[in-house]
DNA sequence: GGTTCCATGTAAGTCGTTACATGATTCC
DNA sequence: GGAATCATGTAACGACTTACATGGAACC
């Protein structure tokens, strides 16, 4: 019940076609609510059916017709109504934790295999840091200071990531060095 | 996809029923993989179907009788086999995120209800903290040093449950300083 | 007598993923 | 000519949640 509000955001940032937005979910918002084209076209019909945004035909030239969606007045009080509902946590499931339990259980193989896991995330991890620290400095060069309100809710959901993957980044590393 | 499995290693752990596993599920493993009894007894139900558990019913005196399941070479074949598998990166969900990037767009009492949300989660997560090292200090006073294979990835799983609790606080803290 | 706990479920519905479909256009 | 991109979807399925149901035992 929440990627209708995830797409008001996104569309109260920047009015955008479906595919528009199932790209920029795939960068900044996107690493904290994923979601598919197919959810995304989904969603959308369905909160124009609610009222909550319009959408408008753009022809376009050597491309398909897309149709652009922009929030409506009832869309943005469905936001404002949202923001005032208490925030349930987010259930964090880590298939890797469960791994790492079920490892004892699974011969030498299995813990090979888990640790191989274990790797691979780190790795992927370390690569997602990267990009957010390049992000940081690209976009962020002086910090936090002298930023509007909505550039600093902006750049503080950056660091969010950077400091959940590097809680990540902790962990997996720890894992490794103490099964070496 | 994952549920049968994280029940396998909580069976391998230990036997027990159903009602016996949601209660574990809301502990240890739990916290990393979270379930309710509803789900747990259809997956369980599923599993026997499939041969992976047996369940032996268990007459008790004052009380219903409960199924108590044991996972047979089945499972723990599928159990090996899940282990060699890649393992795909949990998608990241933040409704807090969501909600921090939609802050300007609600006004001074959005804004205000989106920081309370913050507070809130901040709590919750310096409680849980508290609980992981409490749990720490009683069954690891010693640190990892001298632990069994299985006690160590529990550990190592406990450890990865206070570095992303870390994380996480880490952010909320920052956000709220930001905005004070 | 009412409430809570134990223990197992069913039913209905939402959320989300995976696979497939279409049709035009540009790139090699 | 074949592949990739743009753009929008449908269909089928599985995962998960919420609400409800049952029935006995213990607690106050």
């Amino acid at each position: 019940m929440a990627l209708e509000h995830a797409l008001l955001v996104a569309l109260r940032e920047q009015p955008a076609s479906g595919l528009e937005l199932s790209r920029r979910f795939g960068k900044s918002i996107g690493h904290f609510w994923s979601a598919t084209h197919q959810q995304i076209y989904k969603v959308l019909a369905r909160m124009e059916a609610d009222g909550w945004v319009v959408a408008e035909t753009v022809v376009q030239q050597g491309r398909p017709d897309k149709k652009v969606y922009d929030v409506t007045p009832a869309g943005r009080e469905a936001l404002v109504a949202w923001l005032a509902t208490p925030t349930p946590e987010s259930p964090l499931r880590s298939e890797l934790a469960v791994k790492m339990r079920g490892a004892s259980f699974g011969g030498s193989a299995g813990r090979a295999a888990v640790l191989e896991s274990v790797r691979q995330h780190a790795a992927d991890h370390e690569l997602r840091l990267d990009h957010y620290r390049h992000l940081t400095k690209r976009d962020y060069p002086d910090g936090p200071a002298g930023l509007s309100p909505l550039e600093l809710d902006q750049y503080l959901v950056l660091r969010g990531g950077i400091l959940l993957e590097e809680g990540q980044l902790a962990w997996l590393t720890e894992y490794l060095e103490a099964h070496s």
